[in-house]
DNA sequence: TGACGCCGTTAACAAAAGATAATTTAGCCG
DNA sequence: CGGCTAAATTATCTTTTGTTAACGGCGTCA
């Protein structure tokens, strides 16, 4: 046990230098926090503004259309954060459920508790412009791949930067993120395996 | 003159509560930067960490791809921020190029010395959590659209929503930042006259 | 004014994706 | 092991997009 706490703790002595001593009135702020699978972490509608690490485990960010399909946001799985930005961000009630697809194990902390900490413990700042910059590197890695990739390209790319994910998770949410259907997924597959086998 | 300083320092005082006249640390380290129509501000392979404030103006965020073609990441325009990600965040060459459409006017500060500055004053640091969060719920909101929206609904949300921008906006960045083809975007305004009127 | 270039539109065809439904596969639970 | 259910594949058809090229409008500039 203990582990996201360590690897937090050299996170934060990494980025700002804070000794794990020093990181007390962080942590006795966490909650460990286990999901099993199928488990919601939030759901739609809810007003907490939960903060987590993911310590194990794969979380999907999802939304209910409005013809009653879900389409996925993103996932996260463990080393990064996983966040209500609907809440955090635009203290809205989460349009967005994140659910376990695997059991998880969490290290939460709530935003508001957050911030207080960081109002006497400005040498914390790091931390939240840390997992601030990592989750925009992310979405802007996303976005990205819109823009300049067509479907096929961006499972090519996926399969090779994350073949253990894709593996790990059902295609039809693999094809939900990718902002196709899981039929036209599997064609993708299907012309894959016909034609170049290449992964990139 | 000193409108952007204005804006800003409103918004300081509004996320913080940092007074006009306690911000001259901050305000004396930045510069005012005028950028003529198609002028880049970023060029790619650009190291500088430049973050800016954009007083007047539209502009352009763009990649090159394998193809040679172009691909918009995104269109900011006045009261927004842009900031080199690649540099910032990544600390790699910038694989983007950052272009006026406009006449633009921006209030620039390199990120370095914003950092520096933080460290003498950490009241000022909900501003840099604010522009984070800020350029991360875009970055979410466009992802949504991506894998929630069919092309022709994101251009209708577009002109719901922006109106203004996407008639001072050449069609083709338009299209480029919708993930489509001018030809494309043509196709779906030919379809928008002739069927539904509606805009939402 | 006339030539040039860029941009938006249109056309024609190929390729890909959506929708729907049927079929096969695979995992899960008793 | 057998049976149930969900997921993935396949098939068919429709719609949309990509690609390429041609055409017209419009502004710039010599």
């Amino acid at each position: 046990m203990g582990t996201s706490i360590d690897t937090l703790q050299e996170l934060l002595f990494d980025l700002a230098g804070v000794l794990p001593a020093d990181t007390a009135p962080l942590f006795a702020m966490t909650t460990p926090v286990s999901l099993e699978t199928n488990e919601a972490y939030i759901r739609e509608g809810e007003n907490s503004r939960r903060l987590a690490f993911i310590e194990k485990g794969v979380v999907r960010a999802y939304t209910i259309k409005e013809n009653g399909d879900e389409a996925t946001l993103f996932l996260r799985w463990e080393g990064q954060f996983i966040a209500s930005h609907d809440t955090i961000i635009n203290r809205q009630p989460s349009r967005f459920i994140y659910r376990a697809l695997e059991p998880v194990k969490l290290l939460q902390i709530d935003y508001d508790v957050l911030e207080e900490i960081l109002k006497t413990h400005p040498e914390y700042e790091p931390i939240r412009n840390f997992f601030l910059m990592k989750m925009l590197a992310e979405s802007l890695k996303m976005l990205e791949s819109f823009v300049t990739q067509s479907p096929e390209e961006r499972y090519r790319e996926l399969l090779s930067e994350r073949f253990d994910l894709v593996n790990r998770v059902p295609d039809k949410y693999i094809a939900s993120m990718l902002g196709i259907t899981p039929v036209s997924l599997s064609r993708i597959r299907k012309r894959m395996h016909t034609k170049g086998k290449t992964v990139t």
